[in-house]
DNA sequence: TCAAATACATAAATTTCTTATGTATCTTTG
DNA sequence: CAAAGATACATAAGAAATTTATGTATTTGA
């Protein structure tokens, strides 16, 4: 099973910021591989979605580049700067504060009027 | 605090639909007002993403509405279909899953390399 | 050798939400 | 009792994020 893309919407920036906090640094094409073999293919990062968001992530200055060549290839690895380092928190804790706000939402009891 | 907007993408179905499955029939309005309590103000739907959001579910069949006048002025109800009733286990219960799915990767413990 | 995997990237189209606007009624308060 | 705020619906332009499609090139494995 896979989720519908709509769960994840929203959830894409805090997912690349916290694995980049745990692994130091990463290439897009990893981090795509990761999230599928942690959530046993159940979450699917495709490359659309996954590339134009760690430029983003760049552009804020939440993250800094280095490029590598692998034989001819080449392989540009992400890490969090401070700043990437403090939001990351910041998105998790969020995120979390969220995610117990709607497990509370979605186990309301019925009222029936 | 409020959460970011990104977050409640994706999520704002699943909302309705799970307030209509524990509150038999409920207006537009009222929901803004019952997330907003049930959230102590975390979660805020506008009316301007509720309404579509409504329309849309009636157009899939998973709702039906009715229309009460108070006083002079319309309230439009809407209540769960039977097909709305399983979509709601559905997406309930994908939505529980993607969070344990989520808390999971968020909490994965560093791996230094 | 040929398909699949690795690895990057962009861009048009779509979806979903925000922000703004519009209409109208009802209630509360100075 | 007038005005502000709350109730109640609705739509539509614009923005944001993602999907889907496409493109390029290299490396690996059957």
């Amino acid at each position: 099973m896979i989720y519908s893309s709509e769960l994840i919407k929203g959830t894409l920036k805090t997912i690349v910021l916290k694995l980049l906090a745990d692994n130091k640094k990463m290439y897009g094409y990893e981090i795509t591989q990761k999230v599928k073999e942690l959530t046993f293919d159940k979450i699917q990062i495709t490359e659309g979605a996954l590339y134009p968001t760690l430029h983003a992530l760049e552009a804020d200055g939440l993250v800094t580049t280095e490029t590598e060549f692998i034989g001819k290839r080449v392989r540009k690895y992400y890490s969090l700067s401070p700043s990437g380092k403090n939001k990351t928190k910041e998105k998790v804790s969020e995120l979390a504060d969220f995610m117990d706000t709607m497990k509370f939402l979605l186990d309301i009891k019925p009222k029936q009027a």
